[in-house]
DNA sequence: TAGCGAATAGTCGATATCGACTATCTTCGA
DNA sequence: TCGAAGATAGTCGATATCGACTATTCGCTA
């Protein structure tokens, strides 16, 4: 049948968190909010019902008993096979050598910038520069807060990135906006010529 | 009825290029692949005939006429409406003053590397640091050359955007491999104490 | 000139993401 | 002790993305 490889990244981390111990869906879908995975990893509680499916189907995870309090409907819990153990660390892996292409909507709205009057901009820029300055400051405050709570620098890794990201973003929005201030002309004469 | 918002990075790009000219969907699709749009925007074409169709849906463009040559499918040509003018602007000013919260892959693989052996990481590493050397030079050589050409600067900003992120990116990686690699402790005792 | 590969112009079904909605249970004040 | 707020534990349907597949047409060559 036409499956499809599961290529979800909420999918490894539910393997990665089946590797601790065997849980069921909601289980783990309160663990990933107690420990604020949602900061590094795109992650709706509605979608674990459908990857825990699809990682049993595949032979990732398997169901081990099923329990049921009240009338709620019936829970199961999974557990992740030798393959499941495979399959996450092939594709962490294959994820941490390969850069895949992203596609972040800032990138595709700068592709379209020449449809916006030369002059609305700026101040766009601005808004943006304030936002990333206060991601900035958040991320480096939870940083130090939590290393001062003795978490070990293994668990932060992610936000790391994010903050490095970030001001590399921050730094490129003010050398853009600081031009097309100050230098219009070295954009072009089209931008310009344009809107009249 | 339950129409969401149609948030989707396409249908701007559809909307500029109505503004242009009508077109029909796969002459859209000439045009984005002719000037390389799938560099910077997420783009498949299949999904033009979805995009259109809701655009049409939520009057942001119109039906002008239809043709057909041969035995083929007919072809209708489309055209922006005021409304649809007036979403452009709006939903390109909302990208480019809000940051969104982007979720690279790489981000999710970071947040679960306890769960590879410390010593698989170094190499992993080296890989997708030479993966980003390359795409670095690759950017740095196609802005030099269109450049030359004569290509506007307004119409490279999203390259680079890349590139400025990119090397971020790569600088971050050396830094962490550097780290696993001379200085292990600093990442904490757990992982090391986990893989035996 | 028969026919074969490539380009043309899409359709279809699976996967992935999203947010609204439902139904049950717990808690705590009036 | 009644009942309403909020937490619990999901379902459902729409949207978005993806890649395989189909069918027509064109260009080239054996």
């Amino acid at each position: 049948m036409g499956a499809m490889p599961v290529q979800n990244p909420l999918a490894l981390v539910v393997l990665a968190y089946l590797t601790q111990e065997p849980m069921h869906p909601y289980q783990i879908g309160q663990l990933l909010k107690e420990r604020n995975v949602g900061a590094s990893v795109k992650f709706r509680p509605s979608s674990l019902y459908m990857v825990v499916d699809q990682l049993s189907r595949d032979g990732y995870i398997e169901a081990r008993d099923s329990s049921r309090a009240g009338r709620r409907p019936e829970r199961t819990t999974y557990a992740i096979t030798g393959s499941g153990r495979a399959e996450l660390r092939e594709r962490l892996a294959a994820l941490i050598a390969t850069p895949d292409e992203e596609f972040p909507r800032f990138r595709s709205a700068l592709s379209l910038l020449v449809a916006l009057p030369p002059e609305d901009v700026p101040p766009l820029l601005r808004k943006r520069e304030s936002s990333l300055q206060e991601d900035v400051d958040e991320i480096r405050d939870r940083l130090a807060r939590v290393r001062g709570e003795g978490v070990e620098r293994v668990f932060l890794l992610e936000h790391e990135h994010r903050l490095a990201l970030c001001e590399a973003e921050l730094a490129y929005v003010r050398r853009i906006r600081d031009l097309i201030e100050n230098d219009p002309d070295s954009l072009g004469d089209f931008w310009r010529d344009f809107h009249r």
